[in-house]
RNA sequence: GUGGUUGUAGCUCAGCUGGUUAGAGCACUGGUUUGUGGUACCAGGGGUCGCCGGUUCGAACCCGGUCUUCCACCCCA
């Protein structure tokens, strides 16, 4: 018990049955991908530090597992930091390289890279592991799935219809019905802002109002007034506090605010096209909503804002998000592309659909039928029938081992019952003279004798 | 990074104001049943009470530290 092993805090182990419920989501996540034009690449799990730091701002540097440089690393530091404990400026000296803190980063460096190489636009998915060293709580660990599909080379706003559409594919496609996909524009807060007269505090504007549905109309209040927005152009965007009514009101209502301003009058001629275009087009299970405080991702989001909650009353965290930002690739030296993406949340859509019971049962279904081993011969007489199964698609085993006892018997029926096999064959002298099987449907407690060929056709139907 | 919370058998938990050999259910192993699981009955194995240190005649219980769990903040998928 002393040393009992254990994993690292926000890691999780996956025992076979999570895998499976995990690959039918991402399976379908990539289904769409693929059904949607995109084209898959991987990139590294670590990346040079160089690529990552100060790329999510400072509290994402911090957020960014380092790897510790090898060899004797101490020694080519430089002194005085060492000798000042200075942990800031020592982590460059002593670490050159990070894990991938998301897969949109990594992707611009990609596309600058092969820009040579690559056809614009270019619409990639990614699906892959990324690491962030923060504390885990509900919904949030260190190490977790990102699913991204992004275009870059296209300014078109058919991609953000598309997006809205692929999103409304997946979830339709899981049966998780019912999630809202928000959408905001960049534009639109920076219209408000200079409205306002407060555009070089944008940020603290838009970083409070994204917390109304959390601390209301009055904790958001007195959080601009602490961060130095005058009151009286909190009381020009308190329309915005109680926006409600559908897509194209809750525009109007927006439409007057910033009638002053190009930006944001800019902003609304595209959410405007979006909604125009979806509405037309319609949606299956989803529904789209405008969220004039949905403010995530500020940091490099030029446009669009996307965001999916999941169905009301489930309490978790967004599942996906994603926007546009002008120019994904500047900051590793490629001017004028532009970036629209989103992502799904693997890990929190899964935890949303467990606890919903979505998963189906063939997806997480293993061996359809077992074989109790009764002996060589009959074993052997098994493997024929277990062949023809399996070449027919139908996943079949045969225990190992060999009955020597009516104990042993019991103990492969146990071993069936316990990995939840729906169906035992047992065939023994009788049946090879016989040319039969006979079949135990697990779930029924009833067995039949039949034909290979009839166990087969049973799966056909 | 801040605040709080949790840690006792493989799992879920009980254990009164610190007092002798720490309990239950489920799971596991064996038997009642030598071609049959899941339901019933009987028996059995399994824990230095997260770890380190301290207080005490005596600690699962009190104190400190540390790790872990979960929650909120921050931020985010």
């Amino acid at each position: 018990m002393a040393q009992k092993p254990s994993i690292p805090k926000g890691t999780r182990d996956f025992s076979p049955t999570e895998v499976a419920k995990r690959s039918y989501v991402i399976n379908t996540i990539r289904t769409q991908f693929k059904h949607f034009g995109f084209q898959p690449i991987e990139t590294p799990s670590f990346e040079n530090s160089s690529t990552l730091m100060g790329k999510y701002g400072e509290e994402g540097d911090r957020l960014i597992f380092k790897i510790l440089n090898s060899g004797d690393y101490l020694r080519k530091a430089d002194k005085n930091i060492l000798a000042n404990a200075d942990s800031g400026a020592l982590t460059p000296q002593i670490s050159e390289k990070a894990l991938r803190y998301d897969l949109t980063v990594p992707f611009a460096r990609y596309v600058v890279q092969h820009q040579n190489d690559i056809v614009f636009p270019f619409k990639r998915y990614q699906i892959q592991p990324v690491w962030r060293a923060d504390r885990p709580q509900k919904g949030r660990f260190r190490e977790f799935y990102q699913c991204d599909a992004d275009v870059v080379g296209s300014a078109s706003l058919w991609q953000e219809v598309e997006f809205v559409q692929l999103y409304d594919a997946v979830f339709s496609r899981l049966g998780l019905e019912g999630v809202t996909i928000k959408m905001n524009n960049r534009k639109i807060l920076s219209g408000i802002a200079e409205v306002i007269g407060a555009s070089d505090l944008l940020i603290d504007f838009t970083v409070a109002l994204d917390k109304l549905d959390k601390i209301g109309e009055e904790g958001v209040t007195q959080e601009m007034l602490a961060k130095g927005i005058p009151a009286a152009a909190i009381d020009k965007v308190k329309p915005l506090f109680t926006l409600s009514g559908s897509f194209g009101q809750q525009l109007s209502v927006l439409k007057d605010l910033l009638a002053q301003s190009a930006t944001g009058m800019q902003g609304i001629e595209e959410l405007s096209f979006i909604d125009t275009a979806i509405s037309e087009l319609g949606l299956e299970t989803a529904s789209l909503q405008l969220d004039v405080t949905l403010a995530r991702g500020l940091n490099y989001y030029t446009g669009a804002i996307f965001e999916v909650s999941a169905p009301e009353g489930v309490a978790m965290g967004s599942i996906g998000g994603g926007g546009r930002y002008d120019d994904l690739t500047g900051i590793f030296g490629l001017k004028d592309m532009s970036g629209v993406g989103i992502s799904f949340g693997l890990d929190r859509i899964y935890l949303v659909m467990d606890e919903l019971e979505l998963f189906p049962e063939e997806a997480i279904q293993g061996t359809q039928v077992f074989f109790v081993n009764f002996g060589d011969s009959e074993a052997a007489y098994a493997m024929k029938a277990i062949t023809a199964l399996r070449k027919a698609g139908v996943a079949a085993e045969l225990y190992p081992d060999a009955v020597t006892s009516n104990k042993q018997m019991k103990k492969q029926m146990t071993y069936a019952h316990k990995r939840d096999i729906p169906f035992v064959v047992l065939a023994g002298s009788q049946e090879i003279q016989d040319q039969t099987l006979t079949v135990k449907d697990m779930r029924l407690g009833e067995q039949h004798t039949m034909t290979v060929s009839a166990l087969i056709k049973k799966f056909r139907a």
